[in-house]
DNA sequence: CTCGTCGAATTGTTCAACAATCCGACGATT
DNA sequence: AATCGTCGGATTGTTGAACAATTCGACGAG
């Protein structure tokens, strides 16, 4: 057996490192998570499983338990015997997403954090300053993510990192309208900033009274670009 | 055409008036989640493919997607190449649920909610002082989980809903061991009243403030049960 | 006793087939 | 002309079989 063919083996090696190598399934969802997140697909786009499937080069039966994976993130939706769909949020649904943020970011934020845990959310912040010098609008937006996410992390639990990174997602495929005004996410930089500073003051409570204004003016901005 | 055969146009009626007709897949997802709640299914319990679908006469193919909705959940874990198993809790997954618990029940109980909203609360406590009269330990059981859903069934918002679906499913699956113990939900009766008694006299915050003290007793009392 | 190898069992994935369902188009009836 | 039923194509839902990849335990060599 010669050494030229490290493929096989290097996988095999990163599989006990990593626990597991992603299956086929895994990575065409993740493949359709990123068309989701760039606004390739836009929603109510029909996706076909035999299109998908050829596109990919994957089985149908494949696609099929990428789509059940995405259907539990609420990305896409199944209309039985039809076809799945890319989510489209209603109004209604901008504040039920919101009124999850309220009650994940709030809660995390209200129990205060480890030091490391309120660097993450400094960072997060400075992140953000560095892209709005940089004038990168793209940039901005996943650091307001980083934020966010950095609040949440704040808890320590697993359960509560993946529903907000579900929360975002969903956000994400609505946020595309939203992003052609350039002084969207800039708004937001001072706000993650007092919130910041009252965190590291040790001041959670007023920090989280900071946040809940904030989701609510954000909420309401959201409602407005998007119809009534 | 005879008018024999109602089955076929039963269905198509139901399915028209309901959206969908269940999935054949959902019904394994359904069965499965039935035997877990049961405890027919213990956590650590390995759920082979071939096995579940020849007991319910189904293809392989389609236990794989029921497979893929129970473990969106996380009631069940796979793993790659060995197959998927009853989830099992870790005593740190005990906090990271009711860290879970305390942000979305505490949220939506200090939301208030219309009059209608508490009046399902009401009568969760009544069906769980029924229950007691009737020394039906199950009926508690039960009774105790209409009562934290219509918690947050006060925040009216369909993503916290199932969130709490998805929390009080695990949760049952390890509650097995406590409900030995005759007088574990008992206990919780005085509480449930007081806090709906809080929410009804118009001070959710009040009301806010005994869930968390409750949840807190609660989870402490779930880790003193399952080892350390 | 440790290590490597072999083999059985199970999972991961593909493929082909068929029933059930949906949807649009076409045509008949009023 | 508008409405309604019917038909046919296309897609999904589900099955069954097949094969590669992987795991795990057992067996045997050193």
């Amino acid at each position: 057996m010669t050494t030229s063919d490290a493929g096989p083996r290097a996988l095999a090696a990163a599989a006990r490192l990593r626990i597991a190598v992603p299956s086929v399934a895994d990575r065409v969802a993740a493949e359709l998570r990123q068309q989701l997140a760039d606004g390739v697909l836009l929603p109510g786009t029909r996706l076909t499983e035999s299109t998908i499937a050829e596109d990919l080069g994957v089985s149908r039966n494949t696609v099929r338990e990428a789509f059940a994976e995405l259907a539990a993130e609420r990305l896409v939706v199944r209309h039985p015997n039809r076809g799945v769909f890319v989510a489209s949020l209603a109004p209604g649904d901008i504040h039920d997403v919101y009124t999850v943020r309220r009650a994940v970011e709030v809660a995390a934020l209200r129990g205060g954090g480890s030091p490391e845990q309120v660097a993450a959310v400094r960072a997060a912040v400075e992140e953000g300053r560095a892209a709005a010098d940089a004038d990168d609008e793209e940039a901005l937006g996943t650091a307001n993510q980083h934020f966010h996410r950095a609040i949440v992390a704040l808890a320590g639990s697993r359960r509560l990192d993946t529903i907000m990174s579900q929360v975002l997602a969903e956000m994400r495929l609505f946020f595309h309208k939203a992003t052609v005004d350039a002084h969207f996410y800039r708004s937001y930089l001072a706000d993650n900033e007092q919130i910041c500073a009252a965190l590291e003051a040790g001041e959670p409570d007023r920090a989280a009274d900071l946040l809940l204004a904030y989701l609510d003016r954000s909420e309401q901005k959201q409602s407005a670009v998007h119809g009534e």
